[in-house]
DNA sequence: GGATTTATACTCAATGTGAGCATAATAAAG
DNA sequence: CTTTATTATGCTCACATTGAGTATAAATCC
């Protein structure tokens, strides 16, 4: 093999810090300076000698840039090279000719969310995500009328469409994030596109707020990361405070999900999967009170419990 | 934040390339030149200018090196730094002192094993990670009663043995390889806690053919996610060859699970979920000969397919 | 007090799953 | 040629889980 090749790259770390701020989930963002105003992840550079491992590097300057507590933090994906994208034209990105970057994507949760301005709303950047209110309009109106042009009568191209839209009879999946953002991205839908060369003109419609470089993507891997964690595994919980009801824990899964969930049917699962313990003590809201309960085995970090079994239902093909 | 940190890295590319022969799980591995013998998994340095992403440089040398057809590629994880470990005490090792090393592990899938001599079978390396005659012997002679006394009356230990090892009265979950693996080398049960001076007389125990650096902890984490994404996504079919019996998936199934199946159950799903259609040929084996089948969604890489319910039963509670 | 709001208990049909029995089709053994 | 071993495949049945909904309880707002 050919060895006259640079080798030797910088590593950044890129954190999707994801909190939920009322039914919102939201994600901490930094302005950007440029002309085009698009906000970007937090990043941090990561210096090998100084750190043992990535995920103290990361904790390290979240620590010091956002002095925010972020309990969970898991990996998500290396991206190559943040200057070019994976199924982008050749040279049509010049930035980092020299200096080769790898971008190492985190998911971090935090429960709090201080400083509202720093933190942008998930499905603002994705507004096709959140189905809370029936089938967004975007889709019908915008998205899936251009998707279906731009596959014609490539038979391939529809495959993917019916697999990653649910287009036309099959149901929405919500983890699908990630795969319908590369669609959009690869049909010239949403501004990256444009940015990265891809797309001639600027495009028209706009499909939620745009971000710098790939770091919609990298959102977008957090997202179906999140949801699809948020079956198997008890992560929820790294989003409450230490006593909550069982309403708030549906209403911080919802919005990561996207979708309303049957009330009685997500009390069911929890209650068979022990997760959560009374506290005692009640709420005071507006109707009859609720119980307040806490997260059952928030002293060991156990990774390996059962997480809720959402209950969708079958009625969620709209 | 201090700059003046080395902040520049190699990064080298590894894969477990996974197989099966027989009813054996494999896995591509590199003979040691050193004084231990220990096999390694093959890797290849990123060369960020030659390649446009990290899967491409990934399959390009593979292609040089072994000449194999690996269709489905997967990142699993991007370990800090190789020469040390995550756990590991400082200092303890005086590898890449200078030269930082960042390893972005691959799994791979390959449909074909020539030169047997090159790939080393899964359960040589991880002996109590195959379960399909009964609870192995080792868990009940070796491991668990070192890693109890490990634990001792420490309440977090026994905790963690209980969720990861099923000891005493849980299921054996048989998605924990990397966990176990863990446990296993932070109680020093492994060689390469040794290796990694961690332990301080060498381990009389042979729990398993260790592997060089962080390699076998690459291949736990293959393993782990192989056997995850078998229940949930039609990887299996990377692995048969174009024309199969429903008892060729299903042995090669139990052989990545490590676990016997309920053979009429497993037909039940593969037929529900319309994974495969009949060839119209037969298979001439001894007995009654079997239909053979093929993958029905071979065309199109659809990676959203729903993937196989595993009928693992109740009754694994050994 | 009556309307409104939220919490929680309980029911019931449909479906999915674990487990096993029964039968069919072949090769090898006697 | 019959028996036996072996593998394939069809089918049943009890039980658990899930989706969907009804009914009731406990507070606040007016």
């Amino acid at each position: 093999m050919d060895k006259n090749h640079t080798a030797s790259v910088l590593i950044d770390l890129s954190a999707a810090i994801v909190s939920v701020r009322g039914d919102q989930p939201v994600c901490l963002t930094v302005p950007d300076v440029s002309e085009y105003q698009t906000p970007g992840l937090p990043f941090g550079p990561f210096y090998p000698d100084r750190h043992r491992t990535m995920e103290i590097g990361l904790r390290q300057w979240v620590i010091e840039q956002t002095a925010l507590d972020i309990g969970y933090v898991e990996q998500l994906y290396t991206f190559g090279d943040r200057g070019r994208r994976s199924e982008g034209p050749e040279g049509a990105d010049s930035r980092n000719e020299e200096e080769h970057i790898v971008s190492v994507g985190y998911l971090a949760l935090s429960k709090q969310c201080p400083q509202p301005d720093q933190w942008s709303e998930w499905y603002k950047h994705f507004p096709w995500e959140d189905w809370r209110n029936g089938r967004p309009n975007i889709l019908n109106q915008q998205i899936i009328p251009y998707l279906e042009a731009w596959s014609g009568s490539d038979e391939f191209r529809r495959l993917r469409l019916q697999q990653v839209f649910g287009f036309p009879d099959k149901a929405w999946n919500d983890e699908f994030v990630l795969d319908r953002y590369e669609l959009m991205y690869e049909a010239g839908l949403v501004w990256e596109a444009y940015a990265d060369g891809r797309q001639k003109e600027k495009i028209s419609l706009q499909n939620g707020i745009a971000m710098q470089l790939d770091h919609r993507r990298i959102l977008a891997t957090a997202m179906s990361r999140l949801r699809a964690k948020l079956k198997y595994r008890p992560v929820v919980f790294e989003l409450m405070p230490s006593a909550f009801t069982l309403t708030q824990v549906q209403k911080t899964t919802e919005a990561i999900l996207g979708a309303i969930l049957h009330k009685q049917n997500f009390r069911r699962q929890l209650a068979k999967n022990e997760l959560v313990e009374p506290t005692g003590q009640m709420s005071k809201a507006r109707g009859r009170p609720a119980e307040l309960f806490k997260f059952k085995h928030d002293e060991s970090q156990n990774t390996n419990l059962p997480g809720l079994r959402i209950p969708l239902g079958k009625s969620r093909n709209f």
